[in-house]
DNA sequence: TTTATTTCGGATAAAATTATCCTATTTATA
DNA sequence: TATAAATAGGATAATTTTATCCGAAATAAA
């Protein structure tokens, strides 16, 4: 479904959120021990999110990353699907046409309307703070 | 979505079935033409296929790829998705963790859940008849 | 039985994704 | 100002996916 490195950017993402709340910043070696990431690879897609402002680095010591707590509840998954692996998974084409179009469809184009809408809409109404809720109370779990 | 081997087991599925209708059987050149895939690329995943008895396989001369008339409304686009890229697609977890497990939920398990159900739902009821018979009648296309 | 045609299958190769390492740069603080 | 702590970013490596090539095996027909 989603690249590797989308699936380590959601992760970092909650996890730089929850701790944000407390006005902790953290690290790559934190976050990838927290999410189970390869350290260097996970460091990279912070990077990109950073250039995507998603998330804010702070440099030198006592830097690390956090989001402003006032931004969380407004980060919405779709913006750091997009960030990372684009908006293909929604967007392009199920079967690999050059494009998804309407007037020139694929054989499962109608199928995967409604599933892509929905996958579409999911991730533009899903925000961080929900999911940053969900592990803090220990309701869902960001390894194993 | 899918893995691009995935995209073109099933292009090159469909496009066997309808030539199956007419009693001909095709070859990886033609189905390659036909779908816009790389041709050794392509006949390893029609290989793959016949292994997982989607499709039939003809050696010699006059040979070629063929579907049983009689099979083609009861093959299953799960079957050629499960056949090449296994069933992580909806099994799978949408954060990559282990497996999913709605006792040990990832952040997104909920949101993905009727999405992952519902794309299931609809590779197990949608045949390789219905989307032939929309290429025949230039409903749908297998390429550009 | 020979030949032409076709799939099968192994060996590579190319490209993309995932992952690691090392140095430069930035910054707080002693 | 010197030092330690941190992200930035370039170079490289490993792995997976995608793609190509070629000879072996099978088969129909001459
Ligand atoms: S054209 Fe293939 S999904 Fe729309
Ligand atoms: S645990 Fe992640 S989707 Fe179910």
């Amino acid at each position: 479904m989603f690249s590797k490195a989308c699936e380590y950017g959601i992760k970092a993402s909650i996890f730089i959120a929850i701790n944000s709340y407390e006005g902790k910043r953290v690290s790559p070696k934190e976050i990838s021990e927290e999410i189970d990431s390869p350290r260097a690879f996970t460091a990279k897609i912070l990077q990109a999110l950073v250039k995507h402002n998603v998330i804010n680095s702070v440099k030198g010591a006592h830097g690390g990353f956090e989001i402003d707590k006032k931004d969380i509840s407004s980060i919405k998954l779709s913006q750091i699907v997009n960030a990372i692996d684009g908006d293909k998974i929604y967007s392009g084409c199920g079967l690999g046409l050059h494009r998804c179009d309407e007037n020139h469809p694929c054989p499962v184009h109608d199928k995967f309307k409604t599933i892509k809408a929905e996958l579409k809409d999911m991730l533009e109404h899903t925000n961080l703070e929900q999911l940053a809720l969900d592990i803090k109370s220990g309701v869902s779990f960001l390894k194993i």
